[in-house]
DNA sequence: AGGGATACAGGTTTTACCTCA
DNA sequence: GCTGAGGTAAAACCTGTATCC
C-alpha cells in the first residue's frame, strides 16, 4: 500500500503530499464531510513511474481514480451556470483582456443566484495553515507542475458520508468498485490516462472558491490542493477549465441577446421602410399637400439615411405621418444613450442605425458624416 | 535587450457518464 | 434487465502569448 505522492523530482518525490496528514480538517467541517480512503493495489511501482517517465509521458497523469457518486449526474447541473433562474445581467461590455498581473483577477460575470453559505476565502481559510517557506517549497515543487513532474502514485477515494441513502452507498460502492477495476484493466495496459472525477463537495468546494476570486495564486491553489486532497496541478486546471466554462456562457449570452437586438432593429428597419413608402406614396398622390415643390426624398447612398435636397421648410407642412417619424427619429437620437447595443455591448450598432430624416432645411446633404 | 519562468486563454483530446433504442 | 451507440460534460493536456524578473 502506497501513500505517497511521487512528483518525479527527487526533492519533492520523498516529501509526503498533503493528504497523508488525513483530511480530517474536512472531514470535520459537517457540511463537507467526506473522507478519504486510500486503495490498496492498482499502484504504480517506483519503477513504473520511472519507465513511464523514460518513455516520454510528458503529461500529467492522474493516476487517482476517484470514486465517482451517484450524486455526480447532478453535478453537472450545478457546476453548470444557471442563467435562467436567475436574472441576467447583461453587462455587454467588450471583453476586458485578462490583466496580466498576477494579483489582480480578471472580470467574468458570474451569474450567481445563490448566496454564499460559507464565504470560504483560502486567504483566510481557517484550517489550511500554510507557512510561507513550506508553502513556496510547495508551490516551486507543485504549482504549475512542468510535464513528467506529476507521475503520482496513489488512488484517492473521496466517499460521501452516510448523508444520504443506503441504496446510493450501495451504488457508490459499485461505482467505486467499477472504477477500481478500470483502473486496473487500464494499468495493466499502461499509459491509459484516467481522469479523476471530481466529487460532490469538492466541485462546491472549488466553486465557493471560484466565486470569491477566479483566478488562484499559487499559494491559494496550494491551499486548496490540500484542503481537497488534490495535486494543485488538478485545481489549477479545474480554475482554468472553470473560466472557460464562465466565459463560454457568457459568449452564449451575449450572443443570444444581439439576435435580439438584431430582431428589434431588423423589426424597426422594416417600419421605417414602410412609412418611407407611404410618404412617397403620399407625395405622389397629393404633392400640394407637402408644399415641396422642389423637393425628392433620396437615400444617401453612403449612409442610407433619407434626406431632402430641395431648400423647402418643410418641418411645418409634415403630414401628421411624418411628423410622427420625425418625432420618433429625434426621440430614437435622444435614447441612443439608453440603447443597450450601443453602449453595453461596446458595439456601434447605434451609431450605424438608420436614421429617418424626413424633412430638413436647405441641405443639399442634411446631415454631419460621423465616424 | 533578451531569456527563463510563470500564468493564462483557447483549443483539443480523453474519459466518465447518461440516454435511448 | 442488459448492451452498445451516440451525445455531452468535464478533466487533462497542448500550444501560443503576455508578463514579470
Amino acid at each position: 500500500m502506497e501513500l505517497g505522492l511521487s512528483l518525479g523530482d527527487a526533492a519533492t518525490a520523498s516529501k509526503p503530499f498533503g493528504f497523508m496528514e488525513k483530511s480530517t480538517k474536512l472531514a470535520n467541517k459537517a457540511s463537507l464531510g467526506f473522507c478519504m480512503g486510500l486503495s490498496i493495489g492498482q499502484n504504480h511501482t517506483p519503477q513504473e513511474d520511472e519507465d513511464k517517465e523514460k518513455h516520454g509521458n510528458n503529461d500529467h497523469k492522474s493516476d487517482n481514480t476517484n470514486t465517482t457518486t451517484a450524486a455526480d449526474a447532478n453535478k453537472r447541473k450545478s457546476l453548470t451556470v444557471d442563467t435562467t433562474d436567475s436574472p441576467i445581467q447583461l453587462d455587454l461590455l467588450p471583453n476586458t483582456p485578462v490583466p496580466r498581473n498576477r494579483n489582480s483577477s480578471p472580470t467574468y460575470l458570474v451569474y450567481d443566484n445563490g448566496n454564499m453559505s460559507r464565504g470560504f476565502d483560502v486567504n483566510r481559510f481557517p484550517a489550511v495553515v500554510v507557512h510561507e517557506d513550506q508553502a513556496d517549497q510547495d508551490v516551486a515543487a507543485l504549482s504549475s507542475s512542468p510535464p513528467n513532474s506529476a507521475t503520482s502514485s496513489f488512488q484517492m477515494d473521496f466517499c460521501m458520508y452516510s448523508s444520504k441513502g443506503r441504496s446510493e452507498s450501495h451504488n457508490e460502492a459499485d461505482q467505486a468498485e467499477r472504477a477500481s477495476s478500470r483502473a486496473s484493466d487500464e494499468d495493466e495496459n499502461g499509459s491509459a490516462r484516467k481522469k479523476l472525477r471530481l466529487s460532490k463537495d469538492q466541485s462546491a468546494f472549488l466553486e465557493e472558491s471560484f466565486k470569491e476570486h477566479n483566478t488562484l495564486t499559487p499559494k491559494q491553489k496550494l491551499a486548496l490542493a490540500k484542503e481537497l486532497n488534490l495535486r494543485p496541478r488538478q485545481v489549477e486546471v479545474w480554475f482554468q477549465n472553470r473560466r472557460a466554462r464562465t466565459k463560454l456562457k457568457q459568449t452564449e449570452v451575449d450572443c443570444e441577446y444581439l439576435k435580439r437586438c438584431c430582431e428589434t432593429l431588423t423589426e424597426e428597419n422594416r417600419r421605417l421602410h414602410k412609412e418611407l413608402q407611404e410618404l412617397r406614396a403620399l407625395k405622389t398622390s397629393n404633392p400640394f399637400y407637402m408644399q415641396l415643390p422642389a423637393t425628392t426624398l433620396t437615400m444617401c447612398p453612403s449612409c442610407e439615411r433619407v434626406a431632402t435636397t430641395s431648400t423647402a421648410a418643410a418641418t411645418t407642412t409634415a403630414t401628421p405621418t411624418a411628423t410622427t417619424a420625425a418625432a420618433a427619429a429625434t426621440t430614437n437620437n435622444q435614447n441612443n444613450t439608453a440603447d443597450p447595443t450601443s453602449k453595453t455591448t461596446g458595439l456601434s450598432l447605434g451609431s450605424t442605425r438608420p436614421r429617418f430624416y424626413p424633412f430638413s432645411h436647405t441641405q443639399t446633404h442634411p446631415h454631419q458624416h460621423t465616424a
